[in-house]
DNA sequence: GTATATTGGTGAGTATAACTCACTAAAAAT
DNA sequence: ATTTTTAGTGAGTTATACTCACCAATATAC
């Protein structure tokens, strides 16, 4: 509450100062949603002024970009390493899956800023976030390739609209969680996409086909046996 | 240009007044997206005054609610007849992915707003949109609960992460097709999306080792079929 | 035909928030 | 001690969603 009465003018270095602003936007951004936000608010949480901020910033929403470059670069730590620990294709995608659900659960408030705001204007492509974005989708697509190479998935899948389905129907299938309604179960939602992605959801035809086929033979046999042992009245 | 001088002002009845409104806020909202609009500028449109609009909408996000409702009601006329002509889940899966692609290629901007400023914000769930969407989303999820039914898909697959699947992959795959960039194959993509829901991307293993012993089985049989009726020449 | 009620339409406002800029003062360089 | 640099200020400007007291065209009553 120093806003009242003279103020104590405090000089921070550039960094610390663009630091700052950075931390406390985030903060206001993930309270109040980007519009809501005045950059009053986060200028008065730091106890400096408006222009302040603009002197570091060149609009508002270059400040939501930053922020949100920010995040994307502490979520990429430890991809490589966690999925250097997974062997098969198959496994490999689920921890990605995974991953992206448990940051989905972790960050839901920045995931609505990055769905919501960022993702979807104009200005993103071509952004540094949207650099990123790509780079951390990219961990994906690579994951499906190698299971292509190796023999596990098949090779006629386009990739790019694999992905799309599986991070646009995580995104589509959380936006309630990420509106604060209702749970995510990640471990679950982990699974059933895997298996929907490998598995798909049609009853096994060719299995179903085979089965007629071995009904055919079954018959074959039973009229086989009947002859070669008439006494005997087996049937199914 | 009839701004400049004196005007004629036009009295219109009140459902005529609100047609022409929804009608030309429809053409702003898309042309520059909610934001950018002024609701000056669709009052400009009709030559009426700002304050007129007011008189018949509370906000101009009430407006871009009600331009949605009237487009959606658009949309589902025939949704239930093109249902009709067609058998087999698999088949009709696929009709309704070709219709929504059908209609993110149709109304690009019109899909814009829908995705990007309705379905995101607070006020959309609950609305009337809201149910609308319900409504349009519920004949996919009825298709495949029918397919389960038939037993042509899986029963142990959740439904509704399937729709959000494949209604959040669409979106995301068509999102640059959306935003001006690129075209949108709708039949190429309407059939790879009903490929990877239905089949997956796993090599059937299961599936060829059951061959193999089923082969092996079929030339068994055939020799013995030889040996008992050495006349015919039956074999596949 | 005149008076009255109803309602479509106006335009001058208000409020808010992003952004600008001329300026001040603290620190750093000379 | 003087000059230069730069962090920070606060009073604007602008744009736009929304309000409201009032006006006027049409329908209704007499």
């Amino acid at each position: 509450m120093s806003r009242t009465g003279t103020r104590k003018i405090v000089r921070l270095g550039r960094e610390q100062r663009v630091a700052d602003i950075l931390q406390a936007a985030r903060d206001v951004f993930c309270e109040k949603g980007y519009e809501a936000t005045a950059v009053s608010e986060i200028a008065a949480r730091l106890d400096i002024v408006e222009g302040t901020i603009y002197k570091y910033f060149e609009s508002k929403r270059e400040l939501l970009l930053k922020v949100l470059e920010h995040w994307y670069e502490e979520l990429f730590g430890d991809y490589e390493r966690d999925l250097a620990g997974v062997a098969g294709a198959r496994q490999r995608l689920r921890l990605l899956v995974w991953r992206h659900l448990r940051s989905v659960h972790e960050y839901p408030l920045l995931c609505r800023l990055m769905f919501r705001e960022v993702r979807a204007e104009q200005d993103y492509h071509g952004s540094t976030v949207y650099a990123k974005n790509r780079r951390y989708t990219q961990f994906l697509v690579g994951v499906l390739k190698e299971g292509v190479e190796a023999g596990e998935f098949r090779a006629d899948v386009p990739l790019a609209l694999l992905r799309d389905m599986i991070y646009g129907g995580i995104e589509h299938h959380a936006w309630n969680f990420i509106c604060g309604r209702g749970e995510l179960d990640v471990d679950g939602l982990a699974e059933q996409i895997t298996l929907i992605v490998c598995n798909g959801i049609a009853v096994q035809r060719p299995a179903a086909d085979l089965g007629r086929e071995t009904q055919r033979l079954s018959q074959i046999v039973d009229r086989m046996e009947r002859k070669l042992s008439p006494r005997s009245k087996s049937s199914k």
